[in-house]
DNA sequence: TTATCATGTGAATAACTATTCACATGAGGT
DNA sequence: ACCTCATGTGAATAGTTATTCACATGATAA
């Protein structure tokens, strides 16, 4: 029997292993019985701390909002010029791909969105916000001379956007066989060229 | 007890039923119940055809390569100017995944890839040949003058699919509550600012 | 110290999965 | 007409899944 730990602890090494669990096997292989191995724990006891898989999956959710999405949110608030505060943002989610690749596969998981109705809604408003989040930021730059006159900061933040979530799934898709940095380098210097 | 067919002709049955499944109801939902409900049969006759999942999933890759990118590259072999190519792959790209939401779906889904990393490969394959017939297009777009000078045309053609990727999959997130045809027009209007 | 209750677990259950098999049938060649 | 074999199917099987439950344990408050 491993060591008693508050429900709280467990809830966040319980995330945390799901997270994993997505990261190398990937959403359909987030069973409690893989949940339950990798945090090191029974399945049973998965049940003393979540009601059930839904509110794992909202755990999640929440989880990944506020670490991923927070993050934005606080670099667009800073007071650096908006062009540095958009590479900070691309490389940051760039990173946090890197290092969690389970967060992407979560977020843009088919499964969890026919699944779990609600918990995408809540997804689809919180990637709507981050959108906003990002289209706010280019909007200044064009205000302040920094970007294009020309551009739309709403579509221009769905295609930077769109820019990283392909990388993240040609990354997956190739099983990681290129370095995932040095092809974000190249397609932030492509990105300036467009937008400035 | 059903009409009898040709193997060819339940082949395809198969497969577009696989594909509709896919469509209402996710990669997850893509069981052999579901295949054969969808396509009217008994379950057992899938294996009659099909040795099983995995060349079930092999043909339905097949199907999507000749169909959406085998499109691409009939357009990208015409006498059109370029930046009319790049608009036509667009918009035809974005009217597949409209009608055939279970495209997309199967292309990128993580259980595909993590599942059956032989088909995987395949799938890399083919969107890096993707990529690169659009990167083509969009290297002569530059070589005549149509586009900006500075642009990388790989990085370019990757854009351009992340953009199509991403509102597919905000569409499938969304519960397709909004429109896909109007979206893509505003992003393709400022696609055409960034890169000339 | 001891009583309590939150935490931990092995085993059971019911539902669902892919796949197989023995048997049925009918279309097309002879 | 009839033979044959590709095509079609209900039922069985073995494995996996989420979830429950009766019982164990140990931290902590009294």
């Amino acid at each position: 029997m491993i060591e008693k730990k508050s429900t709280r602890i467990r809830k966040e090494e319980i995330v945390q292993a799901a997270l994993e669990v997505i990261g190398e096997k990937g959403v359909r292989a987030l069973t409690i019985t893989a949940i339950a191995n990798s945090a090191g724990m029974s399945e049973a006891n998965i049940y003393r701390h979540f009601s059930g898989k839904d509110e794992i999956f909202s755990a999640l959710a929440d989880y990944i909002g506020s670490e991923v999405m927070g993050k934005a949110a606080t670099v667009a608030g800073g007071s650096r010029k908006p062009l540095e505060k958009l590479e900070t943002i691309f490389f940051s989610h760039i990173t946090i791909i890197a290092e969690h690749p389970g967060i992407p596969r979560f977020v843009f998981s088919d499964d969890v969105h026919l699944t779990y109705r609600d918990l995408s809604e809540t997804l689809a408003l919180r990637i709507e916000k981050y959108v906003e989040t990002i289209a706010g930021v280019i909007a200044a730059g064009i205000a302040e001379g920094e970007l294009k006159a020309g551009l739309s900061p709403h579509e221009t933040a769905l295609t930077l956007l769109g820019m990283i979530q392909f990388t993240a799934l040609r990354w997956t898709i190739s099983n990681a066989t290129f370095e995932i940095r040095p092809e974000a380098d190249k397609l932030w210097e492509n990105f300036m060229n467009l937008i400035r």
